[in-house]
DNA sequence: AAAAAAC
């Protein structure tokens, strides 16, 4: 199900509504169940665009209400347009949505069967990590729409229980993120298996030029809709910086959860071994995490984010397994343990708060190290971020670290605050360095701005570098 | 330096 809010228009302007775009009773009323009444500006625009059954190029966030703005009208077309086949014992796909994480696909999933509940139409989510048996069972008793990470479809395409020959209405949700993660040549052998003929859409967060190549030879003269502005974080986000000794980072995200009474939040860690030791860490500091990242399996990762959703766990502790596409209500608040290799991923691990209108903070500790770093989030998203001190925290001296449980554990709540002078802990004087306060100024685009990158991103380069010579031999369209 | 995705 979706928690995605959708927007209020503007006073003033004249008030969209689902009645307006001409969709069947069934799927208004679908939306009426959801209490929705009024599209979301993304919505606006993409559903008229993909009921007239053009290619759309997509630049939006997730939170604009992206998911219904294509499903709602895929939903239509495929209510309008009955099945051609004579046989329905072939069942084809008839529309088919890839997306890049299993989370992603299995949320989009949730949102077209509500959608679509109140219609004959069938459909089912196809991604690994779980038992195939299920999906196999699903995609022989027929569905129309499929929603699907693109290995494991490929794996039904070879166990031959999935017929994409019919396929009318092809979706590349988070294309950008699938281009990263080096999905290129699978989704080059997923449109092989397509007819020539249907209709694309594409979805990104960010224009990148190899998004807009992609675009080039997979698109026909594509409708492009942009929301917001791309790498544009959104103004309703309150960003800072805290800036903290690399031992005392567990300590500091332990310390801005309980001062801030954070009941739900979203922390990212660089790596999976990080996300793990900080859920236990906090933990054992009892507030309720759970960890997610690739290492977990499946099952882990789905209880993870449900307990998450469901509100027994406080804090959910990710590695960029959730930076894009998690759809989770209002989320007020998320922590960056550490900054992310990559600029954009910044901008998507933000984009999980201040979700459709709400406000959010988001709040990023960071070291000596990782000014770098820090400096290309800045120039990305074309303004300095507030540094500010941690106010109480006072990290624990490395050459004093004994264990800070001797009082017993009912001392645990607002230990950090109580524990000055003692056991280990002593207020210190913190002074803003001088540059923390410079205004940003961007870096003249050069050459050497292009060596900069290489020597600081050698994998990210390499992997631009692949897709780039990826796409160049693909087909212009 | 990392992460994600099929078995």
């Amino acid at each position: 199900m979706s928690h995605t809010p959708l927007a209020t228009p503007q006073t003033g302007a004249p008030a969209v509504r689902f009645e307006d775009f001409g969709l069947s009773a069934d799927i208004l009323r679908a939306l009426a169940d959801q209490g929705y009444v009024h599209p979301t500006p993304i919505q606006a625009e993409a559903i008229p665009v993909v009921l007239q059954g053009r290619d759309v190029m997509g630049a939006a966030q997730t939170g604009t209400g992206k998911t219904a703005g294509f499903s709602l009208p895929i939903i239509q077309l495929l209510l309008a347009h009955a099945s051609t086949s004579a046989s329905p014992a072939r069942h084809p796909v008839r529309a088919l949505i890839l997306t890049p994480t299993r989370e992603l696909a299995d949320q989009v999933a949730d949102n077209v069967k509500a959608y679509s509940r109140h219609t004959p139409l069938r459909s089912v989510v196809v991604f690994g990590g779980v038992d195939m048996a299920p999906q196999t069972a699903a995609l022989r008793a027929g569905v129309e729409i499929v929603i699907a990470t693109p290995g494991r479809l490929l794996d039904h395409v070879q166990q031959k229980t999935v017929n994409l020959s019919q396929t009318q209405i092809l979706v590349m949700d988070e294309a950008d993120r699938m281009l990263d993660m080096g999905f290129l040549p699978d989704l080059q052998r997923i449109i092989n298996l397509l007819p020539k003929e249907r209709q694309n859409l594409m979805f990104s967060a960010t224009f990148s030029p190899e998004i807009k190549k992609l675009a080039n030879s997979f698109l026909k003269n594509p409708v492009t809709i942009e929301v917001a502005r791309s790498n544009a974080t959104a103004d309703n986000v309150t960003q800072v910086l805290y800036k903290v000794e690399e031992e005392a980072k567990r300590d500091a995200v332990a310390h801005i959860i309980r001062e801030r009474g954070l009941k739900q939040v979203i922390v990212f860690s660089n790596t999976k071994i990080g996300a793990s030791r900080l859920s236990r860490h906090l933990e054992k500091e009892g507030v309720k995490a759970a960890a997610i990242h690739g290492d977990k399996t499946q099952a882990e990762r789905m209880a993870a984010l449900e307990a998450f959703k469901q509100g027994g766990i406080e804090v959910l502790v990710a590695t960029d397994v959730a930076a894009r596409g998690l759809d989770i209500a209002e989320l007020p608040c998320v922590i960056n343990f550490d900054l992310p290799y990559n600029a954009e991923d910044y901008v998507h691990r933000i984009g999980r708060t201040g979700r459709a209108g709400a406000s959010g903070d988001a709040i990023s500790l960071f070291t000596d190290k990782d000014a770098r770093q820090l400096a290309d989030i800045e120039k990305l998203i074309k303004h300095t971020i507030s540094r500010l001190q941690l106010s109480g925290f006072v990290p624990p001296r490395s050459a004093d670290r004994r264990p800070r449980h001797e009082g017993g554990s009912e001392e645990r709540q607002g230990a950090v605050r109580s524990s000055y002078g003692r056991s280990g802990y002593a207020p210190r004087k913190e002074k803003v360095d001088p540059w923390f306060l410079k205004p940003y100024e961007p870096a003249p685009q050069s050459a050497s701005d292009e060596a900069r990158e290489d020597a600081s991103q050698p994998g990210a380069t390499k992997q631009k570098a692949k897709v780039a010579a990826l796409l160049g031999g693909m087909p212009k369209r």
